[in-house]
DNA sequence: CCGCAAATCTGCGCGGCGCGCAATTTTTAA
DNA sequence: TTAAAAATTGCGCGCCGCGCAGATTTGCGG
């Protein structure tokens, strides 16, 4: 990847830990495109060179932990599918590096509210949704290398796909709306094995 | 339901309508709220009493259809849970007496050529999931009434919803991707037989 | 090290949107 | 019939997304 490229890279980052951070601070619209362009460094139009929203900018990292599952998921070929696609999950929801290098210049707590605060952000839900979706496509395609099928005419690994994104959004809106001590670790893996079993009733 | 409620109800699927067949014909951003506001005969400021953007309102549909399963499952108490689901699904999306009323001042092909392009819209897929995600809410409800469980802290009626939706996006999308001959009710069946079966590889 | 071409950033400006507010019209209930 | 409640409407503001064109930076061959 040649300079320019990393650029890129960083200033997409910057552009949407800074939306992150001043939405979480703030609130959704107690934050103007111009703020984050600022606390990013870079000149507002720039902003919409590298998102077409704000809501974009918030929902990057989201998409992007999601696209990593797909890749993780390529990188797996030996495993059984559903062990694998735990395993890659698990491994992306992880409390993470570059979370730890960013983020809360606040109080956890105090953090953790502000985005639950954010996520309930309507426009935001669409926005994030929608990354969801993006990934989705990603899953479907590697799923289908795994188990050999079309993606473009046969309907399992997009229900596959649809299925563990469904998983990580379940687990994700458990957890944060119970703040209790259940890791997300927890709830990722009983949802994927839940659904791996047919969810039948427990 | 007063008179009241009742135009309330007409004034919503009067907008709705009129936002997706002047999408379909034009193209959403060909389109103006405006324009809206005018084929439903009401003023552009009354528009954003209904509804918050132009893609809400053409979601309107979607939402008031996924509602629909939700209560269509409570009135199913005594079936097999699974049963339910897909009976309640298969009716809702169903060829559909109010969409017959409404439809096409055009081409049937010509029309589900307008609608691929229309939920490709990038704006549009957001609004659409999120109003799935709040019909998934209702399901997850009614699901949580039928096996006894409590939807504030049990995952399973959630995972359950969120996996319904995600079989009936996943079966729509197919339908737009393929315009085979294969009717939406097959697809939709197909789907959810697979997920009640665990997704096993085929 | 130089200079050129391509990619990127930036300032400007426009049209549309979402919504608060207050006045007006319509509906409901007494 | 009349008063209260609710819905519709017009007006106006601030923000947003983006096209355009000029300035600036980056990558590369000489």
């Amino acid at each position: 990847m040649g300079l320019r490229e990393r650029k890129k890279a960083q200033t997409h980052a910057a552009l949407s830990w800074a939306a992150i951070r001043l939405t979480v601070e703030r609130g959704f619209d107690q934050v103007k495109v111009e703020d984050i362009a600022e606390a990013a460094g870079v000149s507002p139009r720039t902003f919409n060179n590298y998102f077409s929203s704000k809501a974009e900018a918030i929902a990057f990292r989201h998409l992007d932990r999601c696209l990593r599952v797909a890749e993780e998921l390529r990188g797996r070929p030996g495993e059984p599918l559903w062990d694998a696609i735990t395993g890659s999950v698990l491994r992306q929801f992880a409390p993470d590096a570059e979370a730890i290098a960013h983020p809360p210049p606040v109080d956890a707590a105090q953090w953790t509210e502000g985005v639950r605060v954010m996520v309930a952000e309507p426009a935001l839900r669409g926005e994030m949704l929608r990354a969801g979706a993006t990934a989705e496509a990603e899953i479907a395609a590697a799923v289908a290398e795994r188990t050999g099928g079309d993606p473009e005419r046969d309907l399992y690994p997009h229900l596959v796909a649809s299925a563990v994104m469904g998983a990580v959004n379940t687990a994700i809106s458990h957890h944060l709306r119970i703040d209790a001590a259940v890791p997300v670790r927890r709830l990722l893996t009983d949802a994927l094995d839940r659904i791996a079993a047919g969810l039948a009733t427990p």
